[in-house]
DNA sequence: TCCGAGATTCACT
DNA sequence: GTGAATCTCGGAG
């Protein structure tokens, strides 16, 4: 199957459509040294102004300003000091709708990845288990925030079938104190890749 | 294996 | 001033 960057209309769908669909699409980022490669095991959707825990929810700000671009555009974000989290804007100009990326099976590349990341990493499995980590193993920070996924160098393409359902779970949000009753992490079960203690769902 | 706390910057109230 | 869409290490059980 030829490796295909997703087109715009992909990301136009809504959040927690895109966020269903991305489950076992490739993050992809071409770098002068390499190329460097992540098939997505887990994601969160957030909704904006529907949704409390949305950094949207209160309105556009400088902070959040890329959420409000059309899909398919990268929302960067700093938080707890130290850290970098990347969002996939989705649907139409205007709606500021995201889906957090926020773990990585490492694919392409693997030496780069593990270069990027501050501390030694011994196990594959914790190279890009969580949304700080896989940020800093694709060395995503703050100049990348409104990067086009449909013309920049970092993108997400195709290379398998699709997940059937079967495959996938559905949890409350992690680290947050608002929504939580709302189901909108999506992860590929018994992936031995998603965040938190290894395999524990 | 689990839980608590430190690290450290920024945006928003 | 406060708390945040987190990660890691160290100590207790």
């Amino acid at each position: 199957m030829p490796h295909r960057r997703l087109p715009r209309s992909f990301y136009l769908q809504p959040a927690l459509d895109v966020a269903r669909q991305l489950l076992g699409l490739y993050l992809v980022r071409k770098t002068g040294r390499a190329v460097l490669a992540g098939r997505i095991v887990e994601v969160e959707a957030y909704l904006g102004p529907d949704d409390p825990a949305s950094h949207a929810y209160r309105g556009r700000t400088p902070r959040n300003e890329v959420m409000f671009m059309k899909g398919g555009h990268l929302y960067v974000y700093f938080t707890y000091g130290m850290h970098f989290c990347g969002n996939v804007v989705t649907g139409p100009a205007g709606t500021p709708h995201a889906v957090l990326l926020r773990a990585l099976e490492p694919v392409d590349g693997l030496t780069v990845l593990a270069e990027n990341r501050t501390l030694p990493v011994m196990k594959l499995e914790a190279l890009c288990s969580g949304p700080a980590k896989l940020c800093q193993a694709f060395g995503i920070a703050r100049k990348e925030n409104g990067t086009d996924l449909c013309r920049g160098e970092i993108w997400i393409e195709r290379r398998d079938a699709p997940l059937v359902d079967d495959m996938i779970a559905r949890s409350p949000r992690v680290g947050i104190s608002k929504a939580r009753e709302q189901q909108w992490r999506f992860f590929v079960k018994g992936s031995r890749f998603v965040s938190g203690k290894t395999g524990r769902q």
